[in-house]
RNA sequence: GGUGGAAUGGCCGAGAGGCGAGGCAAGGGACUGCAAAUCCCUCUACACGGGUUCAAAUCCCGUUUCCACCUCCA
């Protein structure tokens, strides 16, 4: 069986397409001026699922995600460039922002178990290979040196124009709800910047045959997918906020070169929301994967809260929420060693029809309850349909609590209460848990004594 | 104004025309010196109005409300 994902453009469940057995998949990755919050982890996580999905159907993935450490300007000319404001604010240079974010980016991805993509191209090292991009447009008659010295991509060139998100080009004339800013140099107002002229800009810009600027930001995509994906993307993955302009520019400047459909799937991972609002500075309900970890929380409470929620739905995470999967994911954690020790997957043909159509992890997931709960499957069953799941669900349901040696400071007073239950003193009994409590360890009682744990 | 979605119990949420998803919270019980953990029980919801059907949360039409995107955005 194959992967069916829905795919945004023809809007229907579609087959994940392959040469041979290669599924060539790009997903658009990180500005990196700031910590990535666990909205945008949403989409990463997105990309791991699907990856790790097409690898369970018995197909292999080469996973391309860039890195934007060029700063986009934005398109109006009175927006400031997100790396220099934070290389300012930060009094640092620009690319060692860059750097610093890039790294909590991949920090962050290990943390949530997404496993790495094959290639990370970072926009600033590929300035050459976008030039390139644009000269053959200009070849193609698709793009043009404004007046202002920037140079355009010709929308109305492109017929397709709007067949992901189903804008039309008359209908983006500015409405009622937004300000429209003309800028200088286009010759209409859906064309949008392959190359900006450098202005007054001293820092990040480069030479190039239309004199120093620095690149557009939907070209950096264009350029690198293609190249490094041979002119051919299986599935592209991306937020659903980048379906437009973003993406509809991609495949507008793909498809402009390669001269047929360059991306066969479309899929747009949805919005988290945070206690009911879309997260962002001025909400100040932005939460980082810190966050989660500096509240005692396991990161991975994040993927298994995700993995509880379609893909394509707003989802609304809370504390409550993430404590919720924290619990349930140590239950079973300590349920698959109960089970038993054994390494063998037992493929269960519920869990994989329901995570190769269109990623249904949240059936995926209601079917290992019913499994954990069932009184005819065995225990080594239950544990090799457990391990068969995580492959795509990826939350470590094999990790055993680590058992970290304790210091003989703990280890006395753990004695001294077991003596003092022996002994029927209750008091001294409750004294020595709270004690131990306070030192982390969580002390519980049983027929056969007490046993610990850490918090 | 254009575009893409959504509406399910105290909360979060899955839903496939027909056997009440599940979780969290709450209440009760078992166990326990007391807690904690665990287990058992309780709490029968689908925005509104029509329609199709033997049967609708699910399909169709209309209404209302909400969210997102419309040149910064995961």
């Amino acid at each position: 069986m194959n992967l069916s994902l829905y795919d945004t453009r023809s809007r229907e469940l579609q087959e994940v397409t392959s040469t041979g057995s290669l599924v060539s998949m790009y997903c658009c990755g990180p500005t990196v001026y700031r910590d990535a919050h666990v909205g945008n982890l949403r989409t990463f996580l997105l990309a791991d699922l699907i990856a790790r999905a097409i690898t369970l159907s018995g197909k292999n993935v080469n996973l391309i995600q860039n890195i934007t450490d060029v700063g986009h300007m934005s398109e109006d000319i009175s927006g400031e460039d997100k790396m220099l404001a934070q290389a300012k604010a930060e009094s640092t240079d620009p690319f060692a922002i860059a750097r610093k974010y890039e790294e909590g980016f991949h920090k962050d991805l290990s943390r949530l178990n997404i496993i790495p993509a094959h290639l990370y191209p970072r926009a600033s090292a590929s300035i050459d290979l976008m030039i390139a991009t644009i000269e053959e447009l200009f070849e193609k008659k698709f793009a043009y040196l404004g007046n202002d010295g920037s140079v355009y991509f010709d929308a109305r060139a492109f017929p397709g124009y709007g067949a992901i998100s189903g804008n039309r080009l008359d209908a983006l004339k500015p409405g009622h709800r937004f300000e429209y800013s003309e800028e200088n140099g286009k010759r209409f107002h859906a064309d949008w910047s392959l190359w900006k002229s450098a202005g007054t800009r001293t820092e990040m810009i480069w030479d190039s045959p239309w004199g120093p600027g620095f690149p557009g930001w939907h070209i950096e995509c264009t350029a690198m997918s293609l190249k490094l994906l041979d002119g051919h993307i299986n599935v592209h993955v991306g937020g659903i906020d980048l379906r437009f302009p973003h993406h509809e520019n991609e495949r507008a400047q793909s498809n402009a070169i390669t001269g047929h459909e360059s991306v066969d799937l479309w899929v747009h991972g949805e919005h988290l929301l945070f206690e009911g609002r879309k997260m962002s500075k001025s909400a100040g309900n932005v939460v980082l994967l810190e966050d989660l970890v500096e509240k005692g929380l396991d990161p991975l409470s994040l993927r298994f809260s995700l993995l509880e929620n379609r893909y394509r739905s707003q989802m609304d995470l809370s504390w409550d929420s993430l404590t919720a999967s924290h619990t349930t994911l140590r239950r079973w954690r300590k349920q698959l060693h109960a089970w038993g020790s054994s390494k063998d997957l037992l493929a269960d043909e519920q869990i994989s029809a329901a995570l190769l159509t269109d990623l249904d992890t949240p059936r995926a997931m209601q079917r290992l309850r019913v499994v954990e709960k069932s009184t005819e499957i065995t225990a080594h069953d239950k544990r090799a349909i457990f391990l068969y799941a995580d492959q795509v669900l990826g939350i470590d349901l094999d990790r055993v609590e680590e058992v970290e040696p304790i210091s003989p400071a703990i280890e006395k007073l753990l004695e001294q209460r077991s003596t003092a239950r022996l002994e029927k003193d209750w008091q001294a009994s409750d004294r020595l848990r709270d004690e131990l409590e306070s030192l982390g360890i969580v002390v519980t009682d049983s027929g056969q004594g007490q046993s610990w744990s850490r918090a």
